[in-house]
DNA sequence: AAATGCTTCAACCGCTGTAGG
DNA sequence: TCCTACAGCGGTTGAAGCATT
């Protein structure tokens, strides 16, 4: 009857990740394909479940990955992408190569949230809040209204560019209260690089899997960094770009070592993927 | 320098839709 | 048709790092 239990979670780890957990799952992944995330753990020997090998995986390991900052672009795109969908991250994210529903859920509520609030406007619905439930909503955030009359005046001064297409009622508001200010102020947010060890240990690994560039794709790598100050993993544009004779425009460009295969897809709506698959 | 508060984000939890048996 | 497992999703949590006092 039905089908077996995923997993017993008794004596199985939690937790965040080790570099050697990670090399495993890569190892394992990039060798063989993702078929049934719940034999994964066990076939690359790791003490997790399936499940929290899938979310490892999504959300820090995929070569597609895009880190760092998202652009004041990619801000205003998931506002109006969230305007639209809501909370389904998922389908928002999926307008975002190499950006995970995860990086732009907590994006969305770290940062994004306050900032509309800040500007009066309601993040659930868009639509501008009334003074009182502002009051109560600035309660549940802590923002004092003290701070934020100092605070408004500057994130005004970034959001009213980026919500003027979004909310016409938003742009009036945000029009009003900084007519005077004539200097656009910038934002530059930084990270710190992190995970260090695994990054080389996956520099290593695709050196030995792949024909990639490395020198050229650590100089990608490093303009990268000195750009957005973070350590990004592969990204989709640097994997694109370690390919002299290849170009993001073409179908489709491939990878093929050992019995890994990666294979770079560009649909026809343009949205990118890598294809994990067998020889 | 230490204590405290705040922010960020990786990881977990629980739910839902789908499909296998 | 029912039961169950699975993948995927969104909400929530808590540890770590940073900022402030």
């Amino acid at each position: 009857m039905g089908r077996q239990p995923c997993c017993d979670k008794i004596g199985l780890k939690r937790g965040p990740w080790t570099v050697e957990e990670d090399h495993k799952l890569m190892s394992f992944i990039m060798n063989n394909g993702i078929q049934c995330w719940r034999m994964i753990p066990k076939l690359a020997g790791l003490l997790r479940c399936g499940k929290s090998c899938r979310l490892r995986w999504i959300n820090y390991l995929r070569p597609d990955l895009k880190r760092g900052v998202l652009s004041e672009m990619e801000e205003n795109q998931i506002i109006e992408l969230h305007a639209r969908l809501g909370n389904r991250w998922s389908k928002i994210a999926s307008h975002f190569p190499g950006r995970t529903d995860n990086e732009i859920k907590n994006h969305w509520n770290t940062r994004i949230k306050k900032r509309l609030k800040l500007l009066g406007l309601d993040p659930t619905t868009h639509q501008p809040i009334q003074q009182k439930s502002r009051e109560e909503s600035d309660k549940t955030d802590n923002i004092d209204s003290n701070s934020r009359d100092a605070n408004e005046q500057q994130e005004i001064t970034i959001s009213h560019v980026l919500l003027k297409d979004i909310n016409p009622s938003a742009t009036l508001q945000v029009q009003t209260s900084c007519c005077n200010e004539a200097n656009v102020s910038t934002s530059v947010e930084s990270e710190t690089t992190t995970h260090h060890d695994l990054i080389d240990n996956y520099h290593e690994m695709l050196m030995l899997t792949s024909n990639l560039d490395m020198d050229l794709w650590m100089t990608n790598q490093e303009m990268d960094s000195i750009s957005t100050g973070y350590c990004p993993s592969f990204s989709l544009q640097d994997s694109v770009n370690c390919y002299p004779n290849s170009s993001a425009g073409e179908s489709a460009t491939s990878v093929q070592e050992n019995s890994a295969l990666f294979q770079y897809v560009e649909t026809a709506d343009s949205m990118v993927s890598w294809d994990f698959g067998f020889d």
